[in-house]
RNA sequence: CGGGGCGUGGCUCAGCCCGGUAGAGCACCUGGUUCGGGACCAGGGGGUCGGAGGUUCAAAUCCUCUCGCCCCGACCA
């Protein structure tokens, strides 16, 4: 450490302050959770980044199943004829949509589509389950992925083909279908804030905004680093639409015949991406411990070649004392030294790092220091079992506080859609801005308009915004989003 | 999809304008010394210049087409 002028230092990340996304694409490149394939707009989810999303799917299932659902699998092709069955979906969906147009050499009769979502295979399938009320609810899931032929791609937060989750389910009367979808949305906001560390306003969405064929959108509405909005999931109130055009009813009690009620809800791989503009900053990514692959990463240090035994025989105790408690690894590549397996791991997001020297050896001690704010604390080696699981949490709970922070910092409130332009255009500013909402639809195209921001979402707790809509009135948040 | 930029060892890039058969730094491999915030020395391997076609005695370099990536807009989870 005698220059600092060494040749061998490494080019650092760009600043977030300097190029958001150029930060972005050298986290999402250098952490090691993507790389282009070749393919337009698809990415190869290299293991560290599919680890990410691993857990959150091994987080999310839970809940989903937990609230009755199970999963299901559909199948990768939908043939036109049932794609077009709904006018306003197709019409949502067309020009992303891309075509299966041979079998071999040979033309099909009929191309069909790679699913751009599954509402079209899957109410197919419904309308030959669902025979009585005693079928209803209908309540699945399916992990899968989906190809959008989008104009432009970026690593998880936009790509062509990408994975996800997507609920559907149908029910026999619109009390309950309403239900459903403030449930699941209610699942989403809980997986997102509780394991992502990502705090987020719940919300139906405008008429503008909403799915394509759907009565009804809600979202999760997040705030990333740099002032935009990300929709971090969704959850559709379908009403009668798809059940009317794939004809899908059932006899009541009474022995009418009636249409289902259905929802579709879904999170995607965009959540990864979320997750980094949430909490990467100037070192790198940022990983909250629930979801991440590392959870404590040991660095071994040692100077005399006769310490190296002593190092690595302690460590070797460290991991039988955690057992299966932390996601732990020993970087025990020699031809690194501590310094730079330092940057390595702050750059790759792993929450807490375990420094194990000749001198912690010595205490039977190993050195905490977290990620997030680099505070150490030495932690006996008989405590490590229960403090570093605890230290973990405290970092979860601290990486929500700051995100939940720099939100309240950038969330705003306005009176008018004068006070809307001076905030996003004259003043160039980001975030959430509050504005007391009406519902009206020429109104919010002329925000789009002049101000680049769109409504987020209308929130369902309106609490943090009190006094700013008159009485029995509500806010909308608007933002430039994602 | 419109405007702009860019594809040269794994990475960042030089060479291209003024064609003559490929270079640097980092990374990688081997050996040794190192190791508490990106170590050092010595030796070594690796690219036919995104792809296709054309011009030419000769193409990374000129021309055409094409694919991919990045940025800015319009569209979208």
């Amino acid at each position: 450490m005698s220059q600092d002028q060494s040749p061998a230092t490494p080019q650092r990340l760009t600043p977030q302050s300097e190029d958001f996304s150029k930060w972005y694409g050298e986290v999402v490149q250098r952490a090691q959770l993507a790389d282009h394939s070749g393919v337009r707009g698809c990415i190869v989810f290299r293991p560290y980044g599919y680890g990410i999303w691993e857990h959150m799917q091994r987080l999310l299932d839970r809940r989903i199943k937990a609230t009755g659902h199970e999963n299901a699998y559909f199948p990768l092709l939908i043939p036109e004829s049932l794609l077009q069955k709904e006018a306003e979906h197709v019409e949502g969906f067309a020009p992303q949509v891309a075509w299966v147009t041979h079998g071999g050499n040979k033309e099909l009769e009929e191309r069909l589509a790679i699913r751009p979502t599954s509402e079209a295979i899957i109410c197919s399938m419904y309308s030959k389950w669902i025979e009585s009320y005693r079928d209803l609810p209908v309540l699945i899931n399916q992990w899968a992925n989906v190809l959008r032929w989008e104009m432009t791609t970026r690593p998880f937060l936009r790509t062509a083909e990408f994975l996800w989750q997507e609920g559907h389910t149908a029910h026999a009367t619109a009390a309950d279908c309403q239900a459903e979808v403030l449930r699941m949305l209610e699942v989403y906001r809980d997986f997102v804030e509780t394991e992502l560390a990502m705090p987020v306003y719940p919300g139906p969405k405008s008429d503008a905004e909403k799915f394509a064929g759907a009565d009804m959108t809600y979202s999760i509405e997040a705030l990333m680093k740099d002032g935009y909005a990300l929709q971090a999931g969704t959850s559709h109130n379908l009403g009668q639409h798809f059940a009317k055009v794939f004809d899908i009813t059932y006899q009541d009690e009474q022995g009418v015949r009636q249409h289902v009620w259905q929802t579709s809800w879904g999170v995607s791989t965009r959540l990864i991406g979320g997750v980094i503009m949430t909490h990467g900053d100037d070192h790198g990514l940022q990983l909250p411990p629930r979801i991440a692959p590392v959870q404590a990463v040991v660095v071994p240090i040692w100077r005399k070649p006769e310490d190296r035994g002593s190092v690595l025989a302690f460590i070797e105790k460290v991991k039988e004392a955690l057992g299966d408690r932390v996601r732990l690894l020993v970087d025990d590549r020699e031809q690194y030294s501590p310094g730079w397996k330092y940057y390595e791991h702050e750059l790759r997001g792993v929450p807490v790092r375990l420094e194990v020297g000749p001198k912690d050896v010595e205490k039977s001690a190993v050195m905490s220091v977290r990620r997030l704010d680099r505070k150490k604390e030495s932690i006996p080696l008989d405590q490590i079992a229960t403090r570093l699981p605890a230290l973990l949490e405290e970092v979860q709970a601290d990486l929500f506080k700051a995100a939940q922070e720099l939100r309240a910092a950038n969330t705003s409130s306005a009176t008018s859609i004068e006070d809307l332009v001076r905030h996003f255009v004259t003043e160039g500013k980001r975030g959430f801005v509050a504005l007391p909402w009406t519902g009206d639809a020429r109104l919010e195209a002329e925000i789009k308009e002049r101000c680049a921001a769109t409504l987020r979402c209308i929130p369902l707790d309106q609490s943090p915004f009190d006094g700013l809509a008159p009485a029995g009135g509500r806010v909308a948040l608007f933002a430039r989003a994602y």
